[in-house]
RNA sequence: GCGGGUAUAGCUCAGUAGGUUAGAGCGCCAGAUUGUGGCUCUGGAGGCCGUGGGUUCGAGACCCACUACCCGCCCCA
């Protein structure tokens, strides 16, 4: 038998509700803050991603789903690859077609999106190979903090809405690209010495990433990780004080947050200002829920012009997941019919069609099978539909035009017209 | 990419030191109950025990490989 592919899954019907709500959730923020949708290829020329988010990156040089487009006689085909991400592909969009162009000094584009992106890392819960994002990206002439304490405000709202509680909220400045090199040598200077001392992993890190020794576990290495400077002590002025900003306007917003000067960013475009959402309960390892940052530049290094950029992605996948039980049901409940039909014969089943398409005209969710049942079979399968009322039709309701509408859930049943049944229920 | 765990009915899981016809609960179907569901009772259907090899008189169980999922590492949403 042929399955998903490793890393892929079927969302399936049992499950929608919940994707639906959290999509729901998210479109009404970005109406209420402003933000208009793109939608961008699936697929891109997989130099938009080596360069945007970064050659060096685990995302670009080891997860990539990448290939080389068919050729033709005259010509060799391109190396595309399926986004990784959207932030290259939405900043590309925004070059190309000079959205930048009409806009007033100081005036944003604010979008957003919604989709699937490919990664080819080891799946585990919370982590596919296929996986689902939405995310906003403000694109501008401005970099004022206050933008990104009102994107995370947003977010507040909607992790709210969703009754998603229990998570944090992480900040931290990565600085400028400069001012984070010369960090980065401190760093490597610092821990040279105590190289011996450290685990393998730090080892191998101080090679690769050093600033990712910070989240090392191992006891030995915590005594030599408080010793070491942190990035805040290298901030260059500029970006001290947008930091102070920003975390003034968070105050300003009653949103609280823990400053982790050892977060950063798995992709290189970030400047300034990252930020991660994680959540504590529905997830395992994998429980950041939301991340994004500032990504100045980004635009000068797709060959656009010198733009300033905010934004974050979150996973629809582990979103769902961080739903709590309780509201997961009650959202699940939503999705169901509002009447489902109960026909008894031969004549009342042709009867019903008619009735079904009316209640339908008139704007209600009906449920209907075409077998005939026992009429208690039949509401057994009324009550496993989820509907909140069984409409029952048999010969006498043919006659009269009077059907029994029950509430399922009470039990309670009454005698209505078909308009009546529509007057109700709308 | 590395390490560990798991794989038995639609679902959640039992299955004792390898031994005849592989079990339970839930769900499904039928009946008790001939136009009124949920509760109860009775009966029934449904499994090449993940796939492929091996050991053995005999494998759901033991060994190997593969695949998938889960948990760490890594990375990240």
């Amino acid at each position: 038998m042929i399955q998903t592919v490793r890393g892929t899954r079927d969302i399936l019907p049992a499950d929608m509700p919940l994707w639906h709500r959290v999509e729901d959730v998210a479109r009404e923020g970005f109406r209420r803050y402003g933000f208009q949708e793109i939608r961008t290829p699936i697929f891109e020329k997989t130099e938009l991603f080596a360069r945007g988010v970064g050659e060096a990156t685990d995302i670009v040089h080891k997860e990539m789903y990448t290939f080389i487009d068919r050729g033709r006689e005259d010509r060799e085909g391109e190396s595309l690859t399926l986004r990784p991400e959207n932030t290259a592909s939405v900043v590309r969009a925004y070059i190309q077609h000079r959205m930048y162009a009409d806009k007033s000094p100081g005036e944003s584009t604010k979008l957003f999106y919604v989709g699937p992106m490919f990664r080819r890392e080891r799946p585990q819960a919370g982590r596919y190979r296929q996986f689902y994002q939405i995310g906003v990206e403000v694109l501008g002439t401005s970099d004022d903090p206050a933008i990104e304490a009102e994107v995370i405000e947003m977010l507040d709202w909607f992790l709210k809405e969703l009754k998603i509680a229990n998570t944090t909220l992480l900040i931290n400045s990565v600085g400028e690209p400069a001012s984070r090199a010369v960090y980065l040598e401190k760093l490597r200077e610092a821990l040279e010495p105590k190289l011996d001392a450290l685990c393998g992993d730090c080892r191998h890190r101080y090679e690769t990433n050093a600033l990712r020794v910070f989240d090392c576990k191992v006891e030995s290495c915590q005594a030599i990780i408080l010793e070491l400077p942190t990035i805040t002590d290298w901030l260059d002025d500029d970006s001290r004080e947008h930091f102070e900003r920003f975390k003034a306007h968070l105050d300003a917003r009653g949103i609280s947050y823990t400053v982790n000067p050892r977060m950063v960013r798995g992709l290189d475009y970030y400047t300034r200002t990252a930020f991660e959402i994680v959540a504590h309960d529905g997830l395992g390892a994998q429980n950041t829920i939301v991340g994004g940052g500032r990504y100045d530049g980004l635009s000068e290094t797709l060959g656009g012009p010198p733009t300033k950029g905010f934004g974050f992605a979150f996973g629809l996948d582990r979103m769902v997941m961080a739903l709590p039980e309780e509201e997961a049901a009650l959202i699940r409940e939503a999705e169901t019919p509002d009447v489902y039909i109960v026909f008894l014969g031969q004549a009342a089943r042709e009867h019903a069609f008619g009735v079904a398409g009316e209640l339908r005209r008139g704007g209600l969710a009906v449920a209907m099978e075409f077998e005939d049942r026992k009429m208690k079979k039949a509401m057994t399968q009324a009550a496993k539909s989820g509907a909140r009322y069984a409409l029952i039709i048999g010969d006498d309701e043919v006659s009269s035009g009077l059907y029994g509408l029950k509430e399922l859930s009470t039990g309670e049943q009454q005698s209505l017209s078909l308009a009546g049944i529509i007057d109700k229920l709308k």
